[in-house]
DNA sequence: CGCGACGTTGATTTGCCTCAACGATTGTGG
DNA sequence: CCACAATCGTTGAGGCAAATCAACGTCGCG
């Protein structure tokens, strides 16, 4: 068998032990694809069908809203998941696109394969619930962020947390992220280098 | 043994079974509690010990920032959780308030009997996951909501989803949920009124 | 009764948006 | 391999949604 799977394997094995037999029928129900830059993997109308671990390259999460305005959910790089979480865990049509930033390579769960997953091997229960646990409590970490603080904050905050986001993705997915426009993040960018000077 | 959990054990029933083996255990790791209004039970500094379950009354969480003003992350009412959730999941001090809004009877489960209860029926585990993963998917959805809609979009969509809320909160903690001030709350509800007619 | 908590209203200010124009860089088809 | 288009970021002018501040009304409670 091709270890293709192997970092979501060990990243898996930072929350639970797996054995090998786990290990391999876990293997069984994942699928690693290619997604070229650009590419759409979800879309509105269409019920999320995967969970999506990034093994390399980035991808972005985002609403259109009527005025045709986007609003980005979430941002990913190797190593994170990202998907129209909603749409997944209640199988109804999703309202957001995700698509590739870069060319990306993925690992990918779907819904049924997770439930057989939780069946045959309970212990995945656990990983799936400290997973969804974290990813809450960083949530309201966010939530709490946008309500009270300015955009520069914001901003300041983002790039000190995730510096390498910073450098590859592209401007106007970080602002969107942040809950601002492209342009006021090219003038807070600018009063940050007279503020270093 | 006296019936006060009993509200939570329902609520737990919802999403698995229970044999009363089990229910009586769960029972035993659990607090009850009367918090009279206006009473704090988690505050910035101190861990959050306990995931709490609202039997009766309505709860908030805020957060305090520097320039001293509060940012409701969380509102509760009957047959809700409340505490923060970042404090709790990851034992670290607490950067929320949670303060009773009215006379309220709670049911308390700290973090070390949720672990035990875990390993003992693992079957809590799923549970907990459940929880997680369908208060992760609304978060998000707050999310979403707080970057493409207006104040007043924000309120009108509160208002439909939570009647009982706008009945039973008072105004500032509402607007401060929503991300606003409570003064401009006083004048969406007074441009609401005038489009009625 | 008197005080404190809550909500309202109006005047003024401000943080951020919108729109439009313009570089710089990247990608692509001829 | 070049030309041209598309994408991305920057800058400035003007506008608007919501904040801030201050004053006042009202209600419930000690």
């Amino acid at each position: 068998m091709s270890d293709q799977f192997l970092p979501l394997v060990r990243y898996i094995k930072k929350y639970i032990e797996l054995s090998d037999q786990e290990t391999a029928y876990l293997c069984s129900l994942l699928h690693y694809r290619f997604i070229k830059k650009k590419q759409i993997i979800v879309q509105p109308g269409f019920v999320c069908k995967y969970r999506t671990y990034i093994v390399k390259g980035s991808m972005r999460a985002y609403l259109i809203d009527q005025e045709g305005n986007d609003h980005t959910l979430a941002l990913g790089i190797e190593d994170w998941w990202i998907s129209d979480y909603y749409s997944y865990i209640h199988q109804v049509p999703a309202d957001l696109f995700v698509e590739a930033l870069e060319d990306s390579y993925v690992i990918q769960m779907d819904y049924n394969a997770e439930l057989i997953l939780m069946e045959t091997y309970p212990k995945f229960e656990r990983f799936f619930r400290i997973l969804s646990q974290r990813a809450l409590a960083y949530m309201q970490r966010r939530i709490l962020s946008n309500l009270s603080k300015s955009a520069g904050e914001r901003y300041e905050e983002f790039s000190q947390k995730y510096p390498l986001l910073i450098q590859r993705i592209p401007q106007y997915a970080i602002a969107s992220y942040l809950g601002f426009s492209s342009e006021f993040l090219s003038k807070i960018k600018k009063q940050r280098v007279k503020k270093v000077n």
